[in-house]
DNA sequence: ATACGTGCAAAATGTTTGCTCGTTT
DNA sequence: AAACGAGCAAACATTTTGCACGTAT
C-alpha cells in the first residue's frame, strides 16, 4: 500500500507548502503558482502538480474537488469541511467536522484513512 | 435562486435518468452516453452535460467528483455516500449515510440542500 | 553517483459553448 | 409560435507526460 515516502526538501517545494499553510484554506494548483509567484519564485504548472501528487501520497496535503471546478489542496493536518453555495460557487471552511471518523458500513478490511465532506446549498444572498 | 425548473419530456432524458436509474450508482457522462448508446440509442455527449446540468438544478440528479477523476452523476432520490480505496480506486456505496442534514455552524442565512461525503482510505486488498 | 525535481511544450481529459435545426409545449 | 432540446465541431480549462537538464541526498 502507500508507502508514506518522503518528498525532497527543495526551495520551490518548501514555498508551496508554505504557500498553502499562509492561505489557511484550500488552493488550487493555478493559486498555488500565483502566489509563490507574486512572492518572487517563478515555478511552472507541472511542478506545482506534481510537488501536490508527492505531498499527497506523503499525506501532507489532502485534496477536494468541488464539483466541476478545479481541485483545492489544502495540509492534511488542517482537515476541514465545506459549505458550498450552488449559485455563486463561494465556499466557506466548517469549524467543526461533523462526520464520524468511518463510516459503520465500510467493506470488512478497510482501513479508513481521512474523509471528504461538502454540504452545498444556497447562501443567504442567493436565495 | 435556483428555480427548480422542470425539463422538458423527451424520449433521450428519459432514457439517461433511466439509465441511471438502472446502475443504481453513479455514472460519468461517458458511461451514460455508452449506456444509451447500446441500448439502440445515439446521443451526442453535449447533450448528456446539458441534461444532466438540467437534471441537477431540477434537483432531480446529484454529481459528485471523486478526486480528479471524471464527474459522476445519480439520483438525488437515491443519496448514497461513498467508500473509495486510494490504492486501486475502486469505490462502493455506503448504506447508511453518516453525516447530519446540516452542520451546526454554517453560515447564517444558508440552506442547505445536500451534501457529498467520501471516506478514503485502502481496502483489505490493497493494504 | 543516483534518484529525484524542474521547465517547457505537447498531449490527454473532461466539460462547455456557438450555431443551426428539430421537437415539445 | 415560442421556448427549449439536440447534434456537431470547436473552444476551454485542467491535469498529465516526455524529454533534457539541474539538484538534493
Amino acid at each position: 500500500m502507500a508507502d508514506p515516502k518522503r518528498t525532497r526538501n527543495t526551495h520551490k517545494r518548501q514555498r508551496i507548502l508554505r504557500a498553502i499553510q499562509a492561505a489557511g484554506c484550500h488552493l488550487t494548483a493555478g493559486e498555488i503558482r500565483r502566489r509563490v509567484g507574486r512572492d518572487g519564485l517563478a515555478i511552472g504548472l507541472a511542478t506545482v502538480y506534481r510537488a501536490l501528487a508527492a505531498f499527497a501520497r506523503a499525506g501532507l496535503v489532502e485534496s477536494v474537488s468541488l464539483g466541476g471546478r478545479a481541485t483545492r489542496y489544502g495540509l492534511a493536518a488542517e482537515h476541514h469541511d465545506h459549505v458550498v453555495c450552488l449559485e455563486c460557487g463561494r465556499w466557506q471552511p466548517l469549524r467543526r467536522c461533523p462526520a464520524p471518523r468511518a463510516p459503520r458500513d465500510a467493506a470488512p478490511g478497510f482501513r479508513v484513512t481521512g474523509h471528504r465532506l461538502e454540504f452545498f446549498g444556497y447562501c443567504g444572498e442567493c436565495r
